[in-house]
DNA sequence: CACAATTCAGTTGCGCACAACTAAATGGGT
DNA sequence: ACCCATTTAGTTGTGCGCAACTGAATTGTG
């Protein structure tokens, strides 16, 4: 077999795709690792916390809004929702105006937990190693890579329809 | 409470975070969206993709190794493999050395498999719109993030038990 | 040799992600 | 006014990820 400097032989690009499918699933596994153990003086799980994050700043929302702004559906936020409920950091009130809408509203007690959330960037930004610079540049990369890969999807998934 | 104009004020900590564990987030979750898509033809899901991957590289392996590779235990190998042993792609066959251990190995259908998965790769590639060259720099900052978030977490669980 | 500690696979339980579905409310078109 | 498509939450089912555990086999130590 010749060796092909340019561009991989065919055999390699499944060693390649193992190369980079894993790194993304284990670096998404690994900040999940850290937030969890962070959390965990919260009392509150990773995407749990993602919610409160967008509750605290833009304060009450409908369960659609909030899923627009995580890309989450009813599916996974319902349960979510109902959990963080439980845990009294959150309240659930339908609309009078529109009866299919449901406001998620932070209780006072959630409220209280930004404070205490106040803490957990810096200590997240310690874990990485990383300065702001290097997570700016970081995060541009993701939603360059992110929007690209939404569309593929769309267009794969139109692909096969039409 | 003084103002900080050269590191942001306290307040503005949550919304990066927000920006920041949100990207990785749904950057993950885009990934996984497009392979799912593309796998759907080989009727594997992505994490068991990981695992093919692995045995198209390897060879037959024990459990362990293979979580070893791809960092996931037990808990999760264990329905998974079950599950590709269903699908017929693979045999588990217990050590007669070690009767402790189980050897993961690929059927001729699952070592077929990989003529067909061949053709992922590059259409992820497509996907992202990224050329190799970023996408191995992508690669390297992730292995970077994932080093540091490990030895984080670690120490983090650390300082918790002792 | 005996016994304790460790290793390995598997199970259970919980939470998340997503597809497919249900049910109720709303709005538009005729 | 009526019917129908759409919107909004919620439910169900499947699979993944991880912690905590079980049970069997192996290894190390006295």
């Amino acid at each position: 077999m010749t060796a092909s400097p340019a561009s991989p032989a065919e055999t390699d690009w499944l060693h390649l795709d193992r190369q980079i499918c894993f790194s993304l699933h284990a670096a998404s596994r690994a900040f999940n690792g850290v937030y969890r153990v962070i959390l965990k003086d919260l009392g509150l799980t990773y995407p749990q916390y993602l919610v409160m994050l967008v509750l605290w700043e833009q304060g009450d929302l409908p369960v659609k809004k909030l899923g627009e702004h995580l890309r989450l559906d009813s599916g996974t936020l319902s349960p979510l929702v109902k959990r963080l409920e439980g845990a009294g950091l959150v309240r659930r009130e339908r609309s009078a105006q529109d009866e299919r809408s449901v406001r998620v509203m932070l209780t006072e007690e959630g409220d209280a937990l930004r404070e205490r959330a106040l803490q957990v960037p810096r200590r997240i930004m310690r874990a990485t190693g990383f300065d702001l610079g290097e997570i700016a540049d970081l995060r541009e990369r993701l939603d360059q890579l992110t929007t690209a890969l939404d569309a593929a999807a769309l267009a794969e998934a139109e692909r096969e329809a039409g």
